[in-house]
DNA sequence: ATCTTGCTGTCACCTGGATGACAGCCCGCC
DNA sequence: GGCGGGCTGTCATCCAGGTGACAGCAAGAT
């Protein structure tokens, strides 16, 4: 987000962030991201909206280190219902939000690097949106999978696609990602690890066959053949 | 968008425009919107993705006059998956992309009020998002409809609320905003008639129990007790 | 006046997936 | 060692809502 930027300008703002720290599993409340801009320095933060009534959840952005936790406010002033929840031990630095709405107007250069981050977020969750309407979960989760492979080494680990910000969730946070609940995406997961597409050992998932689950997040009727198997393997 | 601009910088920008119309119903393929930015004068565009296998589609967004079509093209340059419908006769202007993206990048003091407007579309990108993962069909119609209730005359017409923007849409349109189908859509929209909720006459919907609908809107399981009346009402 | 086209209003049927429940497991803690 | 909390893996049950189908109806079009 800050590539790039002249170093003097990087000073000028450096110098205006404090520094913090959240406890994985801190459940942040909303009020203080209108006081304080925050930028993500290291571990990840769960962007998450629920239903009061029933208590599900779905998560419309899972942030990793360079993300801005909830840029919109620094778009205009009015309250955004957001829970934030740190899925690991994170750190941060923060910065009043007047003192960055100021920041960026005074360095419109900045914008070269702003505005594109915007379309990015934009992006997705348009895609959220599309994938939330348009098809069911299965295939939700197997583009979800998709979308956080890593940029594949060829030579090395031949096969094997480790996947970037969520290795090492479980199936809850999962759900929250693909709008559904927790036994329906274990039900998809062990579906693929039985047939070899996903691997995980000790807490860290990878994918073994991506043109396999390429075909899964293609759409729905595809697999619509292997449905007898899929719910009661024998 | 433009509000509180000074005249020199909009006589600028404007003298770039130009003006183009599109008829009723036109469908507007993708590429163009690489190539030029379209602002919209008069009428109304929705913007729709679909999936190809099953044929269903969702409304991502549905513009009026002063919104930009596909305002995340400014931002950056991936290519970007939308198919834009003109629901009215519609008139626009438009300039090329590149000379957009040069104009704001010379014009900062833009910024005050795109970046707001930005914002407001990526809240309701936010809440499209949570309805579809959170909230059953119903409850989703009734949210859609009191987003578009237009501010109250109080002494004027009692108790009849007019809507902007999705007044005089067909069951089919409203369907796509919310994510379900046409049938399911009517079945609802029926009842809340029955129930003096809402009023149609010639192509035109108005809310005349705002209250009423309200609690609709509030979630689920509080309208679980009359689901026996509301599918197979006498 | 009749044909066509597009929308509305209904219904019967079927299924994806939400819910609740419970048994195993792993791991850290006392 | 043995207890408890959090996660995984499974299952039976149930229902919202998607699908296909068809009969009105209204408004142009010929």
């Amino acid at each position: 987000m800050f590539n790039g930027l002249p170093e003097d300008v990087l000073d000028d703002m450096l110098s205006l962030f404090r520094r913090d720290t959240w406890r994985r599993g801190a459940q942040l409340n909303a009020e203080m991201f209108q006081q304080r801009f925050y930028l993500l320095i290291d571990g990840r933060v769960e962007i998450i909206r629920s239903n009061p009534q029933t208590g599900r959840s779905i998560t419309l952005a899972l942030l990793g280190p360079g993300d801005g936790i909830d840029v919109v406010t620094l778009l205009n002033t009015d309250p955004h219902e957001i829970q934030p929840v740190a899925i690991d031990d994170v750190s941060l630095i923060s910065v009043p939000i007047k003192d960055a709405r100021d920041w960026i107007d005074r360095h419109p250069e900045f914008n070269r690097n702003f505005l594109p981050y915007l379309g990015e977020q934009m992006r997705k969750l348009e895609d959220l949106s599309t994938d939330l309407a348009l098809y069911d979960t299965m295939t939700r989760l197997a583009r979800l999978i998709l979308r956080h492979v890593m940029p594949h080494h060829p030579q090395s680990s031949e096969g094997k696609h480790s996947l970037k910000l969520i290795h090492d969730l479980h199936d809850e946070s999962l759900a929250r990602m693909v709008g559904s609940v927790r036994q329906v995406v274990n039900r998809h997961l062990q579906h693929w690890r039985k047939q070899g597409v996903l691997h995980k050992q000790n807490f860290h998932t990878e994918v073994r066959a991506l043109e396999e689950l390429k075909k899964y997040a293609d759409d729905a009727d595809t697999h619509s053949r292997d449905k007898t198997t899929s719910r009661h393997a024998s």
